[in-house]
DNA sequence: AGCATATATCATAAATTTATGATCTGTCAA
DNA sequence: TTGACAGATCATAAATTTATGATATATGCT
């Protein structure tokens, strides 16, 4: 998983230095939703709370895959888990994310065509 | 590059896997940021257009390093490209690019004291 | 035309991320 | 306390992404 492997280096020497660990954190975060997986689980927690099991009825996925990536979903901050009984709950901890999807699904159906159109990628 | 191996399966046959390619296209999408090089040189466009010596002189990396990551850049929608002369300068397609970088970052400093505390990466 | 500057592309090696299957932990109920 | 259900973790194999170095293309100058 993404998150399992990160190794941040913290307190650099430099300021410079500090600006490229900020921008290694920033880009992690960015690769919490550059995974089509964690995407659907992402949007599907939009509507409200879901215990992992309906995560992964709803994906469709094996047990594994989907703990995985939603213990990386919790680790980048998207989500967060509240165990209710033998069963765990999770839900988006911040508005700012359903704003960061709206925002990003715009740009891709504007940007659709062209993508669609490009000739560096044999669709 | 993220973008020079994509193989996105259009004309799926079902509802559910148009979908799914949906969402793999927007994973795709939010790849072009996940990424600190790529990061860096979108924050970099975010005070206006640079040729590309420009962006490779400001992060120091090889020539084709910086050019294989606007062609992944242009490609995901991020970024447009034009010549002036010899030079070929790159800028923001988008002013929801920016928008989407404001959010991001807040909820990654909001996030910073969890992730730094986070046992599962040996900081 | 010939050459230098500026950038793009490409093959492949190196690094990172994801999937899988096995195993471990915690909760509840009999 | 045993067993079953729900989920987490981990090692490793498979897949994907990134870096590098070489080469190709485009523009402008002489």
């Amino acid at each position: 998983m993404l998150c399992q492997m990160a190794r941040l280096r913290l307190r650099p020497r430099t300021l410079e230095a500090s600006q490229d660990s900020a921008d290694l954190l920033y880009a992690k975060f960015m690769g919490g939703l550059a995974d089509s997986t964690r995407l659907r689980i992402v949007r599907f927690l939009v509507d409200g709370p879901r215990s992992v099991g309906e995560i992964i009825d709803h994906l469709g996925m094996s047990q594994s895959r989907v703990s995985n990536h939603l213990a990386c979903l919790k680790w980048c901050g998207y989500v967060d888990a509240e165990r209710q009984g033998r069963a765990v709950f999770y839900r988006l901890t911040d508005r700012r994310i359903r704003k960061i999807l709206e925002l990003a699904q715009a740009v891709v159906a504007d940007n659709a065509s062209h993508i669609a159109a490009c000739t560096r990628i044999p669709v």
